[in-house]
DNA sequence: AATCCGTATTGATATATATCATTTTTTATT
DNA sequence: AATAAAAAATGATATATATCAATACGGATT
């Protein structure tokens, strides 16, 4: 079960943080005494799709992935979120309710910030607010390009941009340790299970990259770019 | 060509208009100042992506075609403009650059709005601001049904939702004349123009929908609303 | 009315992808 | 270390969808 402590001052809400460096010292001070911080095991439910929103959340330690809950128990992924990433939901001045699911890939912490201060932020604080706005817009740019690359590629393209995304975005290294299954990584490139392993199969056949269980290292980027382009 | 002429008060940034609606008197008046009018030939280019994010744009007759202009001269439209709808682009805030293209479906006109106006606005006005917000998160919320349905139904229930989404959404009608060509209709649908003819005539032997040409009337749309569901 | 051109339609076929069943491997539990 | 359970991998096959080629149609132009 997830354990609940206030204000435990596990995470700052520093102005390291993207969003928060806009945020005045009185701010920042606001949000940390109103914040609460969470502790989840691997597998537990972050966010609930359908649930209200009453919090925006932010991970401080750990993985978890961010995904759309669609009819006959296929999900799909929208992205993995990892320290220190701010998420809310599209639910905000919206519906007030969660339109994606978050669960932890790992054992993780995040803090939990009120919606109605952060809300207060956003009104307060103009800076803050359109760098709000310009952190929507780039979420969009990135939808963008994952519709574009879910319809229009072929599996082989697919399965390079969730390699490159895994390598280049999450890890930052070309070779790294997945908290995600095959399910995971089938459900990033709107495939089914066989047919993502089957991909993974022939990349390593052909030299592009090597893995065993959950080591996976890419040998031959360009060959992955390529391939995106490609496919 | 399209002809400009400037502040040719052809439509009114009024208080009906949704966002608008949150302007101060003044602040309607700066923006109606600003304003430039220009008029769309049916097939001709309102945003172009690429290409530099200068101005937001609103619809005041016509309608229009929002998409994304993949590899492979494979387009995938996002949504049809009708009036008077407001359309800024993910660009702002970030690298204010177009990251979709816009062409008018008939013969339209169209309201730009400079960006710097725009902002001012948002940082004059919070709620102005605060429901900018909400029309953003309006807008993911609709692209995550979208991506779902892209990704996860079969053709049949790609074009039941393309069908829904003229009916219910842009026309308001179960009898309506399409502005599309099929090419466009499979470009909702994230399928070739052959596919998407098929299952339209399918479905227009099964007497779910009937058409000739460009008049389209839905004929039971609850079957719509099924093959949605189911496929 | 005849011609032309772009769009729409149909048909035959190839390809991509999912499904289902089975085996193998890994991980967790005793 | 032995066992059970879950996850991963493989193979055979079915289905969905795209491709390519041919034909039909509709509106514009002569």
């Amino acid at each position: 079960m997830a354990t609940f402590s206030k204000n435990s001052h596990c995470c700052d809400c520093n102005k390291k943080m993207n969003l928060f460096r806009f945020l005045t010292d009185e701010q920042l001070e606001f949000v940390n005494q109103s914040r609460y911080e969470v502790r989840f095991l691997k597998g537990e439910i972050i966010f609930k799709q359908g649930g209200p929103l009453t919090h925006i959340a932010c991970l401080t330690s750990g993985k978890a992935k961010v995904y759309i809950e669609g009819s006959d128990h296929k999900n799909m992924i929208l992205k993995i979120l990892k320290p220190t990433e701010l998420v809310g939901g599209p639910g905000f001045r919206v519906d007030y309710r969660h339109h994606f699911s978050i669960s932890a890939l790992e054992d993780s912490t995040a803090c939990f910030i009120e919606v109605e201060v952060f809300e207060k932020m956003l009104q307060e604080n103009t800076n803050f607010c359109m760098e709000f706005i310009g952190y929507l817009n780039n979420v969009f740019i990135r939808q963008y390009a994952k519709l574009i690359s879910l319809t229009q590629k072929n599996m082989y393209g697919r399965i390079a941009d969730t390699l490159l995304y895994l390598s280049k975005e999450i890890h930052k290294s070309n070779s790294f340790n997945i908290s995600l299954s095959r399910q995971d990584i089938a459900d990033l490139s709107a495939m089914t299970k066989e047919s993502a392993i089957r991909i993974l199969t022939e990349f390593k056949k052909d030299g592009i990259i090597d893995y065993s269980s959950v080591h996976f290292k890419i040998s031959d980027d360009k060959a992955l770019m390529n391939i995106s382009k490609t496919g």
